[in-house]
DNA sequence: CCATCTCAATACATACCTGTATCGAATGAT
DNA sequence: ATCATTCGATACAGGTATGTATTGAGATGG
């Protein structure tokens, strides 16, 4: 017999929010502020006025700094990387040419927003300082990159037999040019189109006999 | 006649240093400081203190912060413009294949060590946040992209007539692989040989078909 | 040789950020 | 209903960074 069943008791409301809750709009802030004003010049005011609550909800929740900025970039990533590779799976079952497909999803699927963009970015130059960090990040990184790699490999196998041996590095390549294209978009949205230098180089990578060099 | 002649006056002795002698070690502080700490990480004892200066010579040769940032960045990125154009110039002039000359003075030229690309890739991070760092930096950078799209049309005049009419994006995609792939290198060295995935793209250029596309 | 000026070192005042401690309201268990 | 607990808001203290003012040693010119 079962001794406690919700049937008879619909959630009443709560006037106040679940620990998850807030967490989560701590989140949200410091999402937005890490972004715009970095690591060291977003402060827990700053966060805490972006979702409307006190310092005191803020350290309840997180430690230190370094705890929340970890934290957020993890939730981050993750997203990130199932964007991705949600993206990939239904653009390479979808027709057309493989490469084109791909590289169309690899800018929707990594196409995060700005904030996401400037996270990372401060994130990676944390990591870049901090050898702590850094084994964090390339852990980070290297699933993204085993992602991206992957995909390549079934892009290729679809055009002739076998994995490329060395799509370990084109992976990085197309990662390289995404970061650096992404920054150089962001700084000056005319100049550059929508993924053009992404669609630009996806024509190189259709000169596939390089890949088996 | 000459009224004033140094020719007997053989410099005496200064005890006390020029004020752009010290001028320029608060902008050697600064750049050790801006790049391992970063700007707001950067405080004033922190630069005085690496080059044996008082916080009295930091705020006497310079206004505010952002004003030394300004100032270092600008003598970081002018030494590297001379030194990517020099490079470039002596390497395609000499023999051999052109692209792979190109590419490895670019790697030699622009290699810019850590401290440079720490520093480069934090203002990087400033303009993006900042509109008006922003046009600061999209003028320096257009200087860069300026210097490697012409030598992206020496390369290809060598090999074709006319310049490659996709030139302005060949040189942003050369210098978004490598920003990235410097990223990635200083992040992991060991996942990197030196200069590999310019390499890796240099074999991509060698298809000029996709140039003219 | 003296007077003036330059410039870096030191001292000071202000502002701000972080983390801790305290307080009060909401929750849910008895 | 009551009591203990959770949790977010407020108040406080410690530390630190910035910019300014002041001072004294060294240069410069008459």
């Amino acid at each position: 017999m079962i001794q406690k069943t919700a049937l008879l008791s619909p959630r009443p409301v709560r006037s106040r929010p679940t620990r998850a809750q807030t967490r989560e709009r701590i989140l949200n802030g410091a999402l937005e502020a890490f972004a715009e004003r970095g690591f060291q010049g977003a402060t827990q005011e700053d966060i805490c006025e972006r979702v409307r609550l006190s310092r005191g909800a803020y350290n309840s929740n997180f430690r230190s700094k370094e705890e929340l900025f970890f934290a957020i970039y993890d939730r981050t990533i993750e997203r990130l990387e199932r964007h991705l590779e949600t993206s990939i799976a239904s653009a390479l079952s979808g027709p057309g040419p493989a490469v084109e497909n791909f590289v169309r999803a690899f800018i929707a699927g990594y196409a995060f927003d700005r904030s996401w963009y400037l996270l990372q970015a401060e994130f990676g130059l944390h990591a870049l300082r901090n050898p702590a960090v850094a084994s964090h990040y390339a852990a980070r990184q290297a699933r993204i990159l085993s992602v991206i790699e992957e995909a390549v490999c079934r892009v290729w196998s679809g055009i002739e037999p076998g994995r490329p041996h060395a799509s370990s590095r084109v992976a990085r390549l197309i990662l390289a040019v995404h970061e650096g294209a992404m920054f150089q978009r962001l700084l000056e949205p005319s100049a550059i189109k929508d993924g053009e230098l992404l669609a630009l180089f996806a024509e190189f990578l259709v000169s596939r006999s390089v890949i088996d060099a």
